[in-house]
RNA sequence: GCAGGGAUGGCGGAGCUUGGUCAAACGCGCAAGGCUUAGGACCUUGUGCCUUAGGGCUACGGGAGUUCAAAUCUCCCUCCCUGCACCA
């Protein structure tokens, strides 16, 4: 068994002490490879490894290749997640406390995490280790993070000349709120992780028939208004009069306070529900009066706290309606309107056919054949209910089952059947009819979370929406910057291929970006210093921190030092370098290597990634190199790969099967655990993780293992046809799997390098081929191959073989395009197809009745003349019967026996894919030449001759690419 | 809702960009044989259906089409997955 530890630690040292991942421009050419810096608020997992992994060996490959390729490395640290940890360590979560113990780290340590900056420091370390542990080819020097005072200069640079060019803006923007705490809630902030969603609505105004003021009613559904038949009110709840703008509403006190977060709302007086009960409202479309009544369900803190009733179309109204009505309570004359129908499906279903399967037998009713039930319909409310087996008296769920069954069909299928949006589909209708309203002043938009349930903030809060003004954005709208982003997008590589597209469709819908936060580590947004710079659009552009920040701290460059001009400088708004010198007070000399650098380094680039970061670090990351550095700085490629899972399922902490970086390399060995999550799948797939998998890559290494430390024992000697075919099958290799490389298509790459390497060698070996030269050159070209992806394990391969190099050094192989061979390698299929063939056929025809009795004495292998094989290259290019035969290539033929073979081949001639002309005598030899080996597979004694040379009457079916065979029984 | 991606054998998953060499790589599972005191270890073979000589038939979500030829190209349908913002 392969110690996969000691042979990793032994190499990692030898590297350290050469310094070979240490990089400095040359007179090679320069690429800068980078991988998105990871956010230290947790230890990596062995999922985490797929994105280093992929970078480190694209990285390595292009070294081989001949490229001077920098791998650097630093530590996401700015927002707020690093904070929300700090904050739970205070509270004692204890969830977070088992959490982090899974990883192993100690309790002590964990109490230290009140404090951010341990936490920060904490994790860079870990990570840190972590990606050692993996054997990347990191230039360590390089490493920063992102709250370092240098590297806020950098940002701070950023801000200013994005504000110059008139990509920042203000306005307002609706986010989630703790009216508690006074803080932005994002996913991160609140229970369970849950995103806040938010959604604009509509509220409609219904004037109060005897005064000025309105009723408010916030509803998803205003395409309902033409069959509105009262208000509802809590009756039990605190209502005010409120002045919104310049008008008085009435609204729920709770739901006032909430909205005094999203307009200039001032309470005047509270009002009794009774009082409000007495009142009529109008409706703003007929100014018809409606009664004001008590609705059971209605809550003070959702919406307004006022509901505009409409019993045809919403369950809850039809239950509240008909039970006043049952009580005796004086409800006045309700009409139920039906306004929407349902547009029936081609197979006639109409009501409830959104629940027809999942529901399943559901009802028990017998009708549950197709599905439907025949159901009066006039009543949609009512008709949904009894759908679901419940009336008037049913409970809240039941009620909410029926509402969201309704929503969901109307939305889906319904067709508008009154008012002035009749026969259009109610989606349409209801954006009209939202437009329409609002323009008249009948409604103002508000918003709304859509969040089936309520959401709280981690303190306990219930999360409400808050409208921020002031609030500055980056205007990745602007569509001129959108235009130059995808002019640009059509010279950038990306891979896989088809993320192009997606990359289009996010530029294209991408718009404002809040840039600015009230919270976080960071570097403060420069026009309002008490927030900020948010955490995504403070790391856009700092790649091009690492081609020269190091060169900033060997000189002893103070933050203060990196004025505005620096930059300028770097990313050329100024040539004149002995002018910033003197702004700056940094040397000439310094400044004019961290110039050279970025030109080395950053002129070509290649970003790896995970699929998540496409619609926001990724495009963002195009949008402000576009907006703000010459355009040879600007992105050249893109290499985006799929996520790990785990035996078939999504690693995270809440299925628990999350494997640690540091003990997932001890127990499995870094690089098979590289090899197979870099290789295993296509780069744009998820791959699985699991041990049966990563057994596969260990019987292969065995074996690879073994088959090193034989090679230098094993003589060499006059080459033969198998071992032809193993130099084809390398140089082939060699061929395909560079192209594939250079085009990240890494599995196809590594089946060829790896799996299939391992077959061949064993077909190799298995057919008799022992010729150590080949085997030395087969197996020295893979594993340098190997190198990039598992570079510990190569390494040791290299040195076992008796290299003295360092792979890690040594150059990706080349090709000798004149060893590949179809013909060596046409030879051996024919000679597997054969074996198959003559087990095949003496299986068959032991069942004649002519041989029962009797046993196989020889099989005869006869093998086809070469004119056939010339008549069948001719055909089947030119698909020309009677030129074949009237063809002068073949003009010393027998007619007769020409026209025979090639007439077979008529009725189908313009199917018959080009094939080139087969080397008989060759085939021949080599058959010839595995003759015991076929004798060995199928245990009897084979006989092989030509077709001329043959009394056989079975010859003359031999073809050019299938001998015939005799089987001859006694 | 908007956008993007997908549907292949008992399973996972290739192949589809450049239609033919595809009954479909590779792996798992399963079966038989070898090895063996034994085996979950290892090796070989088999694994859609039919077949008395290397053959035939049916298949790649459903339907239609283009073509001598389609898992691969075109159109329609059904179903599934992912993302949607202040959050890294």
């Amino acid at each position: 068994m392969i110690d996969y530890n000691s042979i990793e630690s032994k190499w990692q040292k030898v590297w350290d002490n050469e310094k070979v991942y240490e990089f400095d421009p040359d007179d090679r050419e320069g690429i800068l490879v980078t991988a998105a810096l990871p956010y230290v608020n947790m230890p990596q997992h062995i999922g985490h490894l797929r994105t280093y992994s992929t970078a480190d060996m694209n990285a390595r490959f292009l070294r081989m290749r001949g490229y001077n390729v920098l791998y650097p490395m630093a530590f996401h640290k700015t927002g707020t997640p690093i904070l929300a940890i700090a904050k739970r360590v205070r509270n004692n979560d204890k969830e977070l406390f088992e959490e982090l113990a899974d990883y192993g780290i100690e309790e002590s340590d964990i109490r230290k995490m009140a404090d951010p900056m341990f936490i920060a420091n904490f994790f860079t370390d870990i990570m840190e280790k972590g990606m050692r542990r993996a054997g990347y080819s990191i230039d360590w020097r390089r490493k920063f993070d992102t709250i370092q005072p240098r590297f806020s200069k950098l940002v701070e640079w950023q801000f200013l000349k994005l504000k110059e060019k008139g990509l920042i803006v203000q306005g307002e923007h609706p986010v989630g709120w703790c009216t508690n705490e006074n803080n932005v809630v994002g996913q991160h902030d609140t229970r369970h992780d849950v995103q806040p969603r938010i959604e604009e609505n509509i509220a409609i105004k219904f004037k109060d028939a005897d005064s000025n003021a309105y009723f408010l009613c916030a509803t998803y559904r205003p395409e309902t208004i033409y069959a509105v038949t009262n208000l509802f009110i809590n009756k039990d709840a605190e209502y005010v009069v409120a002045k919104i703008g310049e008008e008085e509403y009435y609204l729920a006190k709770d739901a006032a306070l909430m909205l005094s977060n999203q307009k200039k709302l001032e309470v005047e007086r509270s009002i009794a529900a009774d009082e409000l009960l007495k009142k009529k409202a109008l409706d703003p479309i007929t100014g018809n009066e409606i009664p004001v009544l008590p609705g059971f369900f209605v809550k003070s803190d959702f919406g307004t706290g006022v509901v505009m009733s409409v019993p045809s179309h919403a369950p809850f109204d039809y239950a509240a309606i008909e039970r006043l009505k049952r009580d005796g309570y004086p409800v006045g004359e309700i009409r139920y309107r039906k306004v929407i129908d349902i547009e029936p499906s081609k197979d006639g279903k109409t009501l409830g056919r959104s629940f027809a399967e999942e529901e399943g037998s559901g009802t028990g009713d017998g009708h549950s054949g197709n599905g439907q039930k025949s159901i009066d319909d006039s009543i949609p409310a009512l008709a949904y209910l009894s759908l679901i087996d419940g009336n008037i008296d049913a409970e809240d769920d039941v009620l909410d089952r029926a509402t969201k069954a309704i929503y969901k069909e109307e939305a889906h299928w319904g067709i508008m059947a009154e008012g002035p949006y009749k026969g259009l589909r109610e989606q349409e209708a209801r954006e009209k009819i939202k437009k329409e309203m609002s323009a008249k002043g009948q409604a103002m938009s508000i918003y709304l979370l859509t969040n089936e349930e309520p959401v709280y903030c981690r303190c306990g809060t219930k999360v409400i929406v808050k409208v921020v003004s002031d609030q500055w954005f980056i205007d990745y709208g602007n569509e001129k910057w959108k235009a130059e982003v995808m002019k640009h997008l059509g010279s950038m590589k990306i891979y896989p291929q088809k993320l192009d597209e997606t990359f289009r469709g996010v530029v294209d819908w991408i718009d404002l970006r809040a840039a600015e936060r009230a919270q976080g580590l960071g570097t403060p947004f420069p026009f309002n210093p008490s927030h900020i710079i948010e955490s995504l659009s403070d790391s856009t552009i700092y790649m091009t921190f690492y081609t020269f920040d190091h060169i900033l701290a060997a000189n002893n460059v103070q933050p203060e030092s990196l004025k505005p001009s620096f930059f300028d400088y770097l990313f050329e708004y100024n040539k004149d370098i002995s002018a910033v010198s003197k702004d700056t007070g940094i040397s000439e000399e310094v400044i004019k290597k961290c110039k050279d650098s970025i030109d080395y380094w950053y002129t070509s680039t290649r970003r790896h990634s995970a699929p998540d970061l496409v619609p926001n670090h990724l495009t963002m990351y195009i949008f402000n190199h576009v907006a703000l550095f010459p355009e040879k700085f600007w992105p050249k490629s893109i290499i985006v790969n799929g996520f790990v899972n785990s035996e078939g399922q999504k690693m995270s902490k809440s299925m628990g099967n999350i494997v640690p970086l540091i003990s997932g390399a001890e127990k499995y060995g870094v690089d098979p655990l590289r090899f197979l999550e870099v290789t295993s799948a296509d780069l744009d797939t998820d791959i699985n993780f699991n041990i049966s998998a990563l057994e596969g890559v260990y019987e292969r290494n065995e074996y690879l293992y073994k088959t090193a430390g034989e090679v230098n024992a094993m003589e060499s000697g006059e080459l033969t046809h198998i071992d032809y075919w193993l130099y084809s099958k390398l140089n082939r290799k060699i061929k395909d799997a560079t192209a594939y490389m250079k085009n990240m298509n890494i599995r196809n790459a590594y089946t060829r390098m790896f799996y299939d390497s391992v077959s061949e060698l064993q077909w190799y070996k298995r057919r008799g081929g022992k010729n150590g030269i080949v085997v030395k050159d087969f197996m020295e070209k893979i594993v340098k191959m190997l190198a990039p992806i598992m570079p510990h394990f190569a390494e040791e391969l290299w040195h076992m073989m008796g290299n003295n190099t360092l792979i890690v050094r040594e150059k990706w192989p080349e090709e000798d395009e004149g060893m590949i061979s179809d013909k060596e390698e046409a030879i051996e299929e024919i000679i597997k197809g054969t074996i198959e063939d003559i087990k095949k056929s003496v299986e068959l025809s032991s069942k004649m009745d002519l041989n029962a009795g009797k046993k196989v004495s020889k099989v005869k292998i006869i093998v086809a003349e070469q004119w056939k094989a010339t008549a069948y290259a001719l055909l089947s290019k030119t698909k020309d019967i009677g030129g074949t035969i009237g063809s002068s290539a073949l003009s010393g033929i027998d007619k007769e026996r020409l026209s025979k073979f090639v007439s077979q081949f008529a009725k189908n001639v313009r199917t018959l894919v080009e094939t080139a002309e087969m080397d008989e005598t060759a085939l021949e030899k080599s058959l010839e030449e595995a003759k015991g080996f076929i004798n060995g597979e199928t245990m009897l004694s084979i006989e092989v001759e030509e077709e001329g040379k043959s009394k056989s009457a079975r010859a003359s079916r031999a073809m050019p690419y299938k001998p015939a065979i005799e089987i001859i029984w006694s």
